[in-house]
DNA sequence: CTTAAAAAAGGACAAATGTCCCAAGTCAAA
DNA sequence: TTTGACTTGGGACATTTGTCCTTTTTTAAG
């Protein structure tokens, strides 16, 4: 639900001293639009600290958020490669700082610096990786198995997120998300 | 629905010429599964000429189609940076004539050749580019809208899959499918 | 050609989920 | 303090989708 990479923040954090030049430390508030679907982009982000959405909004208004972002976590990179406009947005949901870098020096690196490069690679695998295996999950299994998969994984998931977003993560209606809640309530008092 | 990258696959095919020991040309019937899920490979494949299913099977047998693959792409690949074993079965469903190359030499290719490695990187952020919108218009669309898209960009994909391998890559059963293409029939005539 | 197995088609019913409401609580700006 | 906007919660009903079966058609093997 969270994705995060620390190894990939560690070493921004030494590149960071190496080109100093390179990395502009960026502050954002809870419920900034850090990066909009759309629009086009020359630079990218890295997030030091802090949770992020990242969610595609369709034609009639609803947004679907493939996952929520934390610590070492990149967003804006596929652009870098593929010229075309942000294919989603991505919204700060507590207090977050990010690294933000250019495309032309995100690029020297990944020519330059061998590291860096894999770790790129890398990342990119795992965005690969985690994805399939939940859009399976959650398209074959009831929303009441989904939801006691997410309570498995993050115990609290309903204290740090609002219903409007657990939803929205799980491409369902509030309605039904409250639903199912309840739903599970009933069973476990019996 | 059918991905390919040509560009991809004519470097290789250059690639093969300078470094003939790196490549080994395989064919496949179709149904011949090539990668199968939870398997620990060395290797990993490119696709240079017929069309495969790469899907997840759930523990209750259920199969969920990611996409098919056409020229070009590869699979197999991720694991050369995860070190674990294949989160996905990939089987041919034509004649398939594939390269496989070694995760060694792989990894070789990444690090010596830059245009390799320039590929690579753009191949991925492809893959999590287009997995992305699938799934979200998947998940908050009925099945009719689906289907209508489906004929859209594949106006005969009826004829070239099995009606079970399109309900497992909508993640929908047989008979939702065959109930939805009776509608659209139905409403076409009037 | 015969036969068994797989694929396709659809009826009847049940279950899951969405839509459309309305009401209560919370919070921030005026 | 008041107002309005947003969040939460849930009732009633409609629609969609799945489950379970049966039948027919197609395909592949002997």
């Amino acid at each position: 639900m969270i994705r995060t990479n620390k190894d990939f923040l560690s070493y921004i954090e030494l590149l960071d001293k190496k080109h100093p030049d390179f990395f502009v430390l960026e502050a954002h508030d809870s419920g900034d639009i850090i990066l909009e679907q759309d629009k086009r982009y020359k630079v990218l982000f890295l997030i030091k600290e802090g949770i992020t959405k990242c969610y595609l909004s369709d034609e009639n208004g609803k947004d679907f958020i493939q996952e929520f972002f934390g610590e070492g976590m990149q967003f804006g990179e596929l652009e870098v490669f593929s010229n075309k406009s942000s294919y989603c947005s991505t919204e700060a949901i507590t207090k977050v700082c990010t690294y933000k870098i250019s495309h032309t020096n995100y690029n020297y690196l990944l020519e330059n610096d061998p590291i860096f490069n894999k770790h790129v690679l890398k990342a990119m695998a795992e965005k690969i990786g985690y994805k399939a295996p939940r859009f399976s999950f959650q398209q074959s299994y009831s929303i009441e198995e989904n939801l006691l998969k997410l309570k498995e994984l993050y115990p609290d998931f309903d204290k740090l997120f609002s219903k409007k977003d657990i939803a929205n993560y799980l491409g369902i209606t509030i309605r039904s998300l409250n639903r199912t809640l309840n739903n599970l309530k009933e069973s476990k008092k019996k």
